[in-house]
Order: C-alpha cells, then structure tokens, then sequence
RNA sequence: GACCCCAUCGUCUAGCCAGGCCUAGGACACCAGGUUUUCAUCCUGGUAACACGGGUUCGAAUCCCGUUGGGGUCGCCA
C-alpha cells in the first residue's frame, strides 16, 4: 500500500507554528515512506477564508519547502460530493433529520452513533477507546444544508485515498466520530497518529496572542527555512541517537511516526536561534552574501559606492559572527556609512576613561606613520607602540576599535582596518578624536 | 463537571514497548577555565532530572495501581 498523507489547514489567518509542525511531519512520513504528501485547503468557513490567507499559507509552505506531490484540493469545491454521502446515508438509515433547536433554521442531518464502543491504534498514542455512552450522535449537514467539518473531512480524505492521517492532538476526540462515518460509508478507515501540541514559552498552550507563533514572523526575522525545519522536526520527535543538526535527507531517512513524542513540547527560541545560526555558518558564501545584501538595502544603507571585492571581504570577516541575516545592518553597517552610531557604553568604558583619547591620538600618530594598511602592518604598529608607551596591546586596540565602528565588539580589529582602508580610519579616529574630546561632551 | 491523554535536567530529548549494561547519555541555555585585541566561533570542565506514594520483582526511570500536576475534547467552528 502506498502511502498516502495530507495536511488539512483551514486558511483564517497567518499558519501557527503547530499547525506547520503537523505539515512537517506528514511530509516527513511520506518522504520516508516514498509515499505522496497532499494538501486540502479547508476553505469551508467562507467568511474566514480569504485568497489572501490561501495566498500566505501556500507562500509559506513553498518556503519551507513543503511542496503537494499533487494538486491541492480545496474542500469548497467539494460541497455536492460532501452533500451526496450525507443523502446516502440518511437512505441507509446511518443519519436522520432533526431540530436540535438551537439555530431556529429547521432541521439538520445527524449521523446516529451505532451504539457501541470503538477503539482503534493510534500510531503515536497507543490503542485508545471511547464507550458507547460517552458519544453522541452529531450534526454532518446544518439546515442551512452546508456540510460539517467531520463529514467533509472524512469524504474527502476518503476521496483523496489518504493511508494515514496525521494530525493535531486535539482531534483525538474527533477519531471516534470519524470512524463511525467510515464504517456507514464503506470505506476503510485510515491509520491516525496524534501529535503532541506546541507549547509556548510560559508552558501555554499557543494563542493568536503570542508573538513568534506566525510562520512568516520567523520568516521575516530572518530565520533560514532549513533551521526552522529541522528546528519544529526535533519538537515531539527525535531520531533516537545524538543527531540534533540534520539535513532534509537525514530527517527523511530517519523519520518515524513510532519515535514521535507523546507528550506536549514547549518551544525554546534560544535553541531555534542557535540552530539558526549553525546553518547560517554553513550557507554556500553566496548565498550568505545575498542575505547579508538584502539586509543592508532594507536598513537603507546599500549605496552601490562600495566595490563588490570590498562588500565580500566585510561579509568575510562578519560571517562567523551573524545569526539573523537582518542583524547584518546592526553589526556591520559601519562598513558601510560614515554616519554609523555610536555605542554609548562602549564610548565611555573605551575612550572617555583613563587614558582612551591618548591612546586615540597614539594610534592617530603610529597608524599614520605606516604606508601600507594590511593586518600585518597595522598590528606591528600597534604592538610596538604599546611597547613604547609600556601598554598592554587591548589599551589600544579597544579605543581604536570603538573609534572606528562605534562598537564595543566585531570582526578582528586588524582585518578591520584592513578592509576600511587607512584612509577612512584616520578619519574615522579624527572624528572621535574631535567629538568626544570636547569638554562639553566629555563627563 | 464528564470523557480522554500526558508526566526524565530550566528547555528539547535518549533510555521505557522486549525490567538489570543508568552511580540516567546528548543538545540548547547557564556557570567556570582556555584560545582571541573585543564580540562571535572553537576547546575543556561544571551545575542540573527519572513528579509523589504504594505494589510486582532478586532487581524498576522502565511493568501495575493510586495521588498530584498539566493538557485536550465536550458547537448546526474547523
């Protein structure tokens, strides 16, 4: 039997991380199993399905990289079909007409619950059991002669020839209802693993409350699809040795619905962000640049005055240092104008103490002496004159550094310099030099 | 309230189904040290958990029962 799975989403909004988790695993199980992964768009609620939120969740999806292996079926399309099983089964007595009362629009359809437990073994969760008693029989068609949730579900992943529905935990309840209706409808019932749900940082379950919750939020943040991925894959399921950084192909190969948690997972953003930046290092360099590049035009600060070689060796040098490609800006962009701030901490521990704007001037002094502005030379320079003036080479190298990009941290000053040229630097120093030894700015 | 599910370091988890190899392993975070001019990286070390109580057994994180705590579901929403 080939396998067959489906990510079911209705689109009211931006995708929930939870719910793009239960995509990622169904994906991951057809994967694995050399199966097919589908997508039905549950876009019965017209009201809260718009094309826009179609547009996001499919966006989103693509850029995850979790691609339909056929066309998606959207569940609105489907409504005579949905309407047809519920005519056949009120002909074979499975349901009947009702006022429940409650809509003053007539009656409904009401599937009648066959009066006997049902149990069934969910590939997650183990054999569950509902008794008789604790079910009720349910409405399938509203009087407005709509289709419920439970019988278009279950047509169409009837229709859809779904093998294992793989879903949220709180549809638990529902799987009782569901195989009922196979059972009236002929059709064999599916295998049905529940996921543990998400929890967010306080230990709460998710609510449109809390930031951080949207698919696109990472996105924007500047979370890689693949961190993200194999970041929510680890959430409930672990491949059962000591791998935490996986490819595409590892998670496929290594993905079963037996390893998957059944308890709730809480999301811990620090991990997701050192994922992050575990696959930022491991970027192909071009596509590291394109980000860093994108980065730098939104902040507004890609003039196309700086030369390709000069935009590379920056990106050399911040490579290690970057794990949200929009934090680029932030942490290099004094590459990148004259106009760049100045971290005010940093200012006062490095130049407005003890001795900062002498070593300023030192520096101004021994770095103008030099001719060519390599790391090399720019360190020789450095060191001997910290041993001159009977320093220590940090006395130095910090006010320079706070001089020169406003930061109390970055790349290797030397390198630095390098790449700024010796030009700009002894500007950059003169600048400071001027600024913060002004009596009035001083203290 | 009824029904159902869950329970290992702060967090994600390995181990549990097939009880001894577990003085409970890994990762993130945290702390200390090393490397570095700084930050980041990297290396070394450390703190830290089987919710509780019974039982079964020669032996329990692993099996059973209960307690407690957490969660889910009880719509003519999906």
């Amino acid at each position: 039997m080939n396998v067959r799975t489906r990510f079911a989403p209705s689109p009211t909004g931006d995708v929930h991380i939870g719910n793009i988790r239960a995509a990622i695993f169904n994906w991951l199980y057809a994967r694995h199993t050399g199966g097919a992964f589908l997508l039905r768009v549950e876009d019965t609620d017209r009201a809260r399905s718009t094309d826009e939120a179609c547009r996001r969740l499919l966006e989103v999806m693509e850029w995850l990289g979790l691609t339909p292996d056929e066309e998606p079926l959207y569940q609105s399309t489907r409504q005579s079909a949905h309407l047809e099983a519920a005519e056949q089964l009120l002909q074979n007595g499975h349901a009947y007409r009702a006022d429940k009362g409650d809509t003053g629009q007539g009656e409904a359809v009401l599937f009648r619950m066959p009066g006997r437990d049902f149990s069934f073994h969910d590939d997650v969760k183990g054999d569950l059991r509902k008794a008789a008693a604790d079910m009720k029989d349910f409405v399938i068609a509203r009087a407005n002669g709509t289709p419920v949730f439970h019988l278009a579900n279950v047509v169409d992943d009837i229709a859809m020839g779904v093998t294992h529905v793989v879903r949220g935990d709180d549809h638990v309840e529902n799987t009782f209802r569901h195989l009922a209706l196979y059972e009236a409808l002929g059709a064999a019932p599916p295998r049905f693993a529940h996921l543990p749900m998400i929890v967010n940082a306080q230990g709460k379950p998710y609510s449109k409350r809390d930031g951080d919750a949207f698919v696109g939020e990472f996105r924007e943040k500047g979370y890689l699809p693949d961190a993200l991925f194999n970041y929510l894959a680890l959430l409930g399921w672990s491949p059962g040795d000591d791998r935490e950084v996986m490819s595409r192909d590892e998670l496929v190969a290594a993905f079963t619905l037996e390893r998957v948690q059944a308890s709730a997972a809480q999301v811990d953003l620090r991990k997701l962000e050192w994922m992050n930046g575990e696959y930022m290092r491991a970027l192909p360099e071009a596509e590291r640049e394109a980000l860093y590049r994108d980065a730098l035009e939104r902040a507004g600060l890609w003039s196309g005055a700086f030369s390709e070689e000069y935009f590379r060796d920056v990106c050399a040098l911040m490579q290690e240092r970057v794990k949200l490609a929009p934090l680029f800006p932030e942490q290099a962009g004094f590459f990148f104008t004259e106009d760049f701030a100045f971290d005010e901490k940093a200012v006062r521990k490095r130049l407005l103490k003890e001795g900062g704007l002498d070593a300023l001037r030192q520096m101004r002094d021994a770095l103008g002496a030099i001719d060519s502005f390599t790391p090399e030379t720019t360190e020789a320079a450095l060191r001997q004159r910290a041993e001159t003036l009977g320093l220590g080479a940090g006395a130095l190298v910090h006010p320079v550094r706070v001089a020169v990009s406003g930061l109390p941290g970055g790349p290797g000053l030397f390198e630095m310099l390098a790449v700024l040229g010796k030009e700009r630097v002894l500007a950059r120093i003169d600048r400071a030099l001027s600024r913060f030894a002004d009596p009035v700015t001083e203290g």
